[in-house]
DNA sequence: ACATTAAGTGATT
DNA sequence: AATCACTTAATGT
């Protein structure tokens, strides 16, 4: 309901990035801050990209992923969510360079786009700006070395259920609207593995299959 | 009604 | 667990 637009900046940063407190910093965000909007589904940072915002994600969700040179292998690195920002994006507005990774929305998606400049010289002048992107350095860093492990360590079995009561949180709902094939490319499996483990999870009462859709009933644990 | 796309199955490696 | 080769079911035109 509420567009956010350029003049509604102050309101959405009070109530979004609160951690963010000095007055001339949020005047400045406001001033430099660009808006933008997304559709479910668009890419919005490929690889090979040159990287000139760091966004502040405002509205919906967005999944990061990584893949290997060869196209329709990719992992999933984390999801962000309003009030959150984009760790990788850091690295390269130090250093510019390339984009390591592929950011695509999940949901419609609303964000604000900081240039790169600022986000370093903000470092050096706002305290609490250098709190707020260190910290979102240290909890992405930590899913990272979570999702990790997930890979190295866990059956094919736990990571779709893990995965899916990721999409059911970041969803806010527990129906999430997906295909087999795109859960299976998530995790970097194929679509008949996950399309006999969901079989399996629906056996036992811990799903509903649908056409597009699987519900995710609270029965479903991990 | 027909075509297209998603999902289910069994066999093979 | 991947891949193949189908089959079956759901949806769009």
């Amino acid at each position: 309901m509420s567009y956010s637009v350029q003049s509604e900046i102050p309101k959405v940063l009070q109530q979004l990035f609160p951690q963010l407190s000095e007055p001339a910093l949020k005047a400045e965000i406001a001033q430099v801050g660009q808006v933008f909007m997304y559709q479910a589904g668009q890419v919005v940072m490929d690889y090979g990209s040159y990287i000139k915002m760091v966004p502040l994600i405002i509205k919906g969700s967005v999944r990061v992923t990584r893949a290997d040179q060869r196209e329709g292998r990719e992992i999933i690195l984390y999801f962000l969510q309003p009030g959150e920002t984009c760790s990788m994006a850091f690295n390269a507005c130090m250093i510019p360079k390339k984009s390591e990774i592929r950011t695509e929305t999940i949901e419609d998606t609303t964000i604000i786009g900081i240039p790169v400049d600022k986000v370093s010289e903000w470092v050096n002048r706002y305290q609490s700006w250098k709190n707020f992107i260190m910290s979102s350095y240290d909890s992405k860093m930590v899913e990272l070395v979570r999702a990790l492990d997930s890979v190295a360590f866990e059956s094919m079995d736990h990571r779709l259920q893990k995965y899916l009561l990721a999409r059911k949180k970041t969803a806010k709902n527990a129906v999430i609207q997906t295909t087999h094939q795109e859960i299976a490319n998530d995790l970097n499996a194929s679509r008949e593995a996950i399309s006999r483990l969901l079989k399996k999870l629906e056996l036992a009462g811990k799903v509903v299959l649908k056409r597009h859709q699987i519900e995710i009933l609270d029965t479903l644990v991990t």
